[in-house]
DNA sequence: GGATTCGCATACGGTACCGTATGGAAAAAA
DNA sequence: TTTTTTCCATACGGTACCGTATGCGAATCC
């Protein structure tokens, strides 16, 4: 007999407490993810959670490794898909790390990071992806001729600005933001600097 | 951890508490920071915070208000001192900023910057501080002969870097990551981008 | 020196969690 | 069918807070 292969809602598992625990921390934050607001969110008691999970620790560990893995595999995927356009790859690399493309992603992103200031586990998770993605942008950067040391610089520039850039409020502060922000794109990603106005057009003397 | 402040120690006032609050927020973020467990660090009880405050909101608003109060004066005070010497201003503002420097300082920073991300009061001062410290920065460089976007964008950029680098764990990234920190300010400050290697040092070519 | 205000202690009720113990219905296994 | 396993509900004790009410000694004012 074929067994059905849809998902039944009658039941909850693990995957589905993680996920959702990844929705709330997105907007309220470590200390806004509790089981039993998670519990009356799917609309059953935490009697359900604590049949899956040992306890809040035990869930917040699997957070931190679905997080970790996927980051992992992502930043991979980024950054090994088209073979000889390695200086657009870097520029989709920042894009695709900035707040407006992907608010709930970010929002995970700031409050694991925050979560790692107070938490060795979270510390050591955070580790593990910024060292991938430092190593996977560096690996970009040499593909363009760059020397190590200065792949890693820019590798490590790209990244605290992406983060960084998600912590301030500058929605005032120009009347034209994509376009600062389209310049520092360039500053990071190019060996010499634009000059005002630049587009945030990709050169196409890369192969 | 009670009491850091010389004080005549006969009792406390408002300012008392809400320092001692931004040394809890350092540590422990915005849900550490607890009205008992204050008094507790103070060796009282609660019946004396209530004197002084009208309740917990009533403390984290003061605690905003002094730091936002704080923060302009200091990067007035950062961006004014030395006419003249604008470009080694420029890189004494991204070491004062660095994590480093300030432990405690750069701790606050980010407990309120996540404090920001779900209240609308702490998000119109981090907007605020913002807003000064983008604004003097652009000040520095447009003194050093930038044109206007140019000196917004640099200033996005440092900022942005200095926060986001202070997310990120890369400690074993690099064997020498100082020299990566110098050449990255280089490259924030500088119309040029350096060679590696690069020291830290100002170019005497300024003003 | 009595009255008043100050600065805190004590005590209380209430909320929001955590984790455990236990029961029970429904599905799966036997 | 009977048994077992699965998945969740209910109930409970405990902790850590919040904010209020009230008491109370010591300093301050009249």
């Amino acid at each position: 007999m074929p067994q059905e292969r849809v998902k039944t809602r009658t039941s909850l598992d693990r995957s589905d407490w993680i996920h959702a625990a990844l929705d709330v921390l997105a907007d309220k934050g470590l200390d806004g993810l509790r089981v039993e607001v998670l519990a009356k969110a799917f609309g059953v008691t935490k009697g359900s959670f604590y049949w899956h999970f040992k306890d809040r620790q035990d869930l917040l560990s699997a957070v931190l490794t679905l997080w970790k893995e996927g980051r992992i595999k992502d930043i991979i995927k980024q950054t090994t898909a088209a073979p000889g356009r390695t200086l657009p790859q870097i520029y989709h690399v920042i894009e695709v790390y900035s707040a407006a493309r992907s608010r709930k992603g970010m929002n995970i992103e700031l409050a694991i990071r925050d979560w790692a200031r107070r938490d060795p586990e979270a510390a050591a998770v955070v580790e593990e992806v910024d060292r991938w993605r430092l190593e996977c942008a560096s690996r970009l950067f040499i593909e363009c001729g760059l020397p190590e040391k200065e792949a890693k610089s820019r590798s490590l520039l790209l990244y605290a600005y992406v983060f960084g850039q998600s912590l301030m409020v500058f929605d005032q502060y120009d009347a034209d933001v994509p376009s600062l922000q389209s310049w520092i794109a360039d500053v990071i990603t190019l060996p010499t600097p634009p000059a005002f106005p630049a587009g945030n057009a990709v050169p196409a003397t890369q192969s």
